[in-house]
DNA sequence: CTGAAAGCGCTAACAG
DNA sequence: CTGTTAGCGCTTTCAG
């Protein structure tokens, strides 16, 4: 038989589509005989329930989406292989969608999303097009986003981690840090942090932006330019590990001693860059905590009958900020 | 309202719901007055077709999954964003399935997209279970896989990558080269390719293999281990980009000089990796072509009435392999 | 403990 | 050009 259905097990078993129904789902009383005998059809059939006339009928999908700029970066390969990893083990397929930092294609995908009825979001893009969504029905949980009243962010202590990162830097010797950053705003804890310790240390801040959308060799070039036309400048702290990186190659190609006339940090610490480039300095961000606490706020939500209060529950926001680690590596001095 | 239905529409533009879904379909002849008055009540409602109700009649889902070992490995994330991008140009939705390489986990996820009823699946994993599961009806395209009959297999010249990788390295005088590759087989055609041509040569093979599902940290291990206990090696081919970076460090660490007293040569050449490491001799395989042609395939197969057929169609299976180009890099000497 | 019947939201004959 | 009817595969009252 091509596609089995319920009907086609009841009929084997001599029993109706109900019984069947509550065999598959384990509800109300069954006689052992029962059971067994529809057992024994589904085996012989290879009954596999249709997922899709189930959703219809439940008004659940089991499906969680994934909304990130790539996952070709380094922080959300990681993230999206972690989230998913904890969603499959709790029952829950995820639906991956890169929006590449387009407003449009996000919004696409949330038509998309909400057309398939996904029980829950996970996002990471940088476009606010879904949290303002105002009738996302789904669970939403955001990852290093704004703080919302309405939903949970979970983020690593960025201010923090910054600030470590920094001081490292200052304490190392160096004057001239530039911070090199995706996208300049006043709510850029990462920056935010780097500004005040320049400033506590009388220093003078530089940051380049180098925009997220562009492509790699773009950004790359426009840091290497920065650097050449800046020769004053002894240290980058980098908003990621690949503009950390995009650093470590100039100096290289300058033939800068690192870290002696040049010293370099980066962010994210994931396990892919750190073993590309094992002395890179980073400010390390527990990702797979931070894939846990997404998972467990969202399944929550989904699994409650008002998400939107349990996603809102401002008792616990506190606990969805983890704290970094700064890794030394070799491209920083020691004080 | 909460959840508009195509009846909540048709009830609003005062026509039957057989009208509002011509519309939405656009089939068969309308009267522009009643495509005007059914559109008008959408809007209002701000209506969204219901995905699953659809695929469930029409026994498409319009999703299509992706089974990788893990996104977070560069050549597989590359992949994946390639995949996703192309196919959700063409109106797939894309479903994430990372094996970890463990066969048990596979064949999970079978089970899963087998009730999903998914319209077709794209897979690099290693275990074979889904291509040799005898029920699958859907469409099936593999990515670097050992060819079958019964399915296209997207992959890059793997055995001519090999070929150019150790010669280039014979030609810049190494003589003690070891192959790091994570499973030893007959059909591993870079291990293949890197064989023939140490053997003409006379030079000694040595392979060394690491194993696909360990820790990213064990397989450096295992790979420092070896270098320190043959000190004779003076270079190395790696299957893939990270170990390459694995032998790089190593030599960092020894204060051997690259390229002049030990030579590296990577494989697979991402944007993330040379981004990372741009000096890294590599043999560059065409990923976003390879993405190209393995949505083609599939999309035809599954928008044919005879998928398996259309996939199996020999006369075409020679243009799925790719060449790949020998970036030099300054990790080999110069012939 | 089990079954009959209705319906989830949509589409596809078949009429008109 | 438009409406009526049935049904995709499953779950869920409501009866027995």
């Amino acid at each position: 038989m091509v596609n089995p259905t319920l009907e086609d097990v009841a009929a084997i078993a001599g029993v109706s589509p109900t019984t069947v129904s509550r065999v598959l789902n384990n509800r109300g009383y069954l006689s052992e005989k029962t059971k067994q005998k529809v057992f024994a059809a589904m085996q012989e059939l290879d009954y596999r329930p249709n997922a899709i006339a189930r959703s219809l009928q439940n008004k659940k999908t089991k499906i969680v989406a994934l909304i990130f700029p790539t996952v070709a970066h380094p922080f959300y390969g990681a993230m999206a292989t972690y989230l998913e990893e904890r969603l499959s083990d709790r029952g829950y397929r995820v639906i991956l969608c890169n929006s590449q930092d387009h407003p449009e294609r996000e919004r696409d995908y949330i038509d998309m999303l909400l057309s398939h009825h996904v029980d829950g979001v996970i996002t990471g893009a940088h476009s606010d097009a879904i949290a303002n969504y105002p009738t996302l029905r789904s669970a939403l949980v955001t990852i290093d986003r704004e703080q919302s009243q309405r939903y949970p962010n979970i983020r690593c202590d960025n201010y923090g981690g910054a600030r470590k990162a920094t001081s490292a830097l200052i304490d190392a010797g160096a004057r001239h840090i530039v911070h090199i950053t995706s996208t300049q705003s006043d709510t850029n804890q990462r920056q935010r942090g780097y500004l005040d310790v320049m400033q506590k240390n009388n220093l003078e801040p530089r940051i380049l932006e180098v925009g997220f959308a562009a492509e790699s060799a773009a950004k790359n070039r426009a840091i290497t330019d920065y650097l050449d036309q800046h020769p004053e400048v002894d240290a980058v702290f980098g908003s990621n590990d690949t503009y950390a990186a995009y650093a470590l190659n100039w100096a290289q190609v300058q033939e800068k001693k690192v870290p002696q006339d040049f010293q370099v940090v980066g962010f994210d610490g994931t396990q892919a860059i750190h073993s590309l480039l094992p002395h890179l300095a980073t400010v390390v961000q527990p990702i797979e905590d931070m894939a846990e606490r997404a998972v467990e706020r969202l399944v929550e939500a989904m699994e409650s009958s008002t998400p939107h209060e349990v996603m809102a529950d401002e008792s616990r926001l506190e606990n969805d900020v983890f704290p970094t680690v700064f890794r030394p590596g070799t491209t920083v001095r020691l004080p």
